[in-house]
DNA sequence: TGGCTATTTGGCTATATTGCCAAATAGTAG
DNA sequence: CTACTATTTGGCAATATAGCCAAATAGCCA
């Protein structure tokens, strides 16, 4: 049968790949909040300023996040905040995944 | 700072990563509809049974997919439905980077 | 202009992921 | 037990990712 595999689905992957990260889902979630420059999540997250940047060059290249320049800054926004709905599903998953290892400690204590 | 980076966003990051491939996006999409065996899904990727097998371990790994064996084959299941809401939303980005995308153009032909 | 600040880019190494093949395993049907 | 089917595992090569440092760039301020 072959290539059910769509674009469609590269295109979500590729999205979704690029929240794939501990740091980027950190600075997703921070600039939900409210906007931030580089130097600021660099601080906040504690890598090297290159590093951010370089996470944030994918969160935009994926458009997740856009920059403005402001001042002497550049300052990230988060482009659509839908994705913050998601999380509660993750934690979904999580409590689901936790609820089953508690399970399987249960059985094997007795 | 440092060490905003909390286990919580490991962990999350952890699921995302393992929805963050076409392949296991189809599957995931094709489990919501109905449960599967291997041996169809592989039938409908067009992969090696080897391949898909591991993308099925990788999501099952991260609690997204459960499997139950009947008669010869084993079939898996989504665990949680909720991951599909969020399709939308990445159609969403999509879109908008589909719409920028035109903009440049737009500006570019002026 | 020259110095300063903020950010990005290039280069590099270490590590992780993908996907194929071949082989192992598990369970079913004769 | 044997043959067969379905699935998983191990191994390997190709590719991609992460993060640091050093260097480049961009814009602001005297």
């Amino acid at each position: 049968m072959k290539r059910m595999i769509k674009p469609q689905h590269e295109a979500r992957a590729k999205i979704i790949k690029a929240m794939a990260h501990p740091s980027r889902l950190f600075i997703i979630e921070e600039l939900n909040k409210k906007e931030r420059c580089v130097g600021e999540l660099t601080e906040m997250i504690g890598a090297d300023a290159s590093t951010v940047s370089k996470h944030l060059s994918v969160l935009k290249n994926a458009g997740l996040v856009f920059d403005e320049k402001r001042g002497n800054s550049i300052f990230y926004r988060l482009r659509c905040p839908c994705i913050m709905d998601f999380m509660g599903c993750l934690e979904d998953v999580l409590s689901a995944n936790a609820k089953e290892h508690a399970n399987i400690l249960k059985c094997c204590k007795k």
